[in-house]
DNA sequence: CACGAGACCTGTTCGC
DNA sequence: TGCGAACAGGTCTCGT
């Protein structure tokens, strides 16, 4: 489910409101329960309730993929990973089968981490800047500039998709916005990112800000059974689309697998590298 | 440095 | 219908 543009709305939604939920920035948290342990990176799981029981939510924000819940002292950072999900609920409600955190807040609300794959991740930390110090620019921030993306891409012969999915070259775009970019860029999933001329980088760039200002617009992607909500994934223009036509030239858009993700493009709009 | 494979996990969908 | 394989929005680690 998460990248950036779903990240973002529901951090947005968990700050002021939304999605059927309350804000809860100001409430305090009464009660954590971890129902399960590999769920929280940090602190120990023995530590975690004397810890944050007591502390009220201040704020909620996003960097990258991580919805951060800035507490006083601590902050709480969650990644969703491939199948996570916050939602707030009341505390009569039942705990449901997949939720691995669920933190008890004023007025009767629980606001749940639930993740059927279990792969996301929760760290309460004093200093949130020592989990996210890694992480390349934000793609939205406005210094990130084209001119920097084509510096960057200047650095390194790595592949465009695999670089582009890598959080310290830049950070938010996962799977879905990464081949939706290129398609948009007319870029090849292949190409090397040091023969990217300044102009195509230029069309990089406005193509991620598009894609995930779209994407954000429409509250994000729903497939499958994960995630609820948006409906960008009524508009996508390659992604999971193998075998429909492009929707600029009609070409039967092409599935490959590289850097073991499935990767979707159009083979006319995005013309093959030299040596592919 | 760059790449590939395997690990971490469960649920859904596809092919036979 | 049943059953195993393939696949899924992500990242980390290890070996070459």
């Amino acid at each position: 489910m998460p990248e950036l543009p779903e990240v973002e709305t529901i951090a947005r939604a968990l700050r002021q409101g939304g999605r059927g939920g309350p804000p809860l920035v100001g409430r305090h948290i009464q009660r954590a329960s971890l129902l399960w342990p590999r769920t929280l990176a940090e602190p120990a799981p023995a530590e975690l309730g004397a810890r944050i029981c007591g502390q009220a939510v201040v704020d909620v924000g996003r960097r990258g993929k991580f919805i951060l819940f800035q507490l006083d002292p601590d902050t709480l950072l969650i990644h969703l990973r491939m199948s996570g999900d916050l939602v707030v609920e009341a505390q009569s409600d039942p705990v449901a089968p997949h939720h691995r955190l669920t933190l008890d807040l004023e007025g009767g609300l629980r606001l749940a981490f639930n993740d059927p794959r279990k792969f996301g991740r929760a760290w309460l930390v004093r200093d949130p800047l020592r989990i996210l110090a890694g992480l390349g620019p934000e793609p939205l921030d406005a210094d990130f500039t084209a001119q920097e993306l084509y510096r960057r891409l200047q650095s390194t012969r790595r592949q465009l998709k695999p670089l582009l999915l890598d959080q310290t070259f830049i950070a938010g775009l996962g799977n879905i916005y990464t081949d939706e970019a290129l398609h948009k860029a007319g870029l090849h999933p292949m190409q090397a990112a040091n023969r990217v001329s300044q102009p195509q980088a230029e069309r990089l760039w406005e193509s991620i800000r598009a894609v995930l200002l779209d994407g954000i617009q429409r509250q994000g992607a729903s497939i499958d059974w994960v995630y609820r909500g948006g409906d960008f994934q009524n508009y996508f223009r390659v992604y999971q689309r193998t075998g429909l036509p492009c929707p600029v030239c009609g070409t039967a858009v092409e599935r490959v697998v590289i850097g073991q993700r499935g990767t979707h493009f159009c083979p006319v709009c995005q013309a093959c590298p030299e040596g592919e």
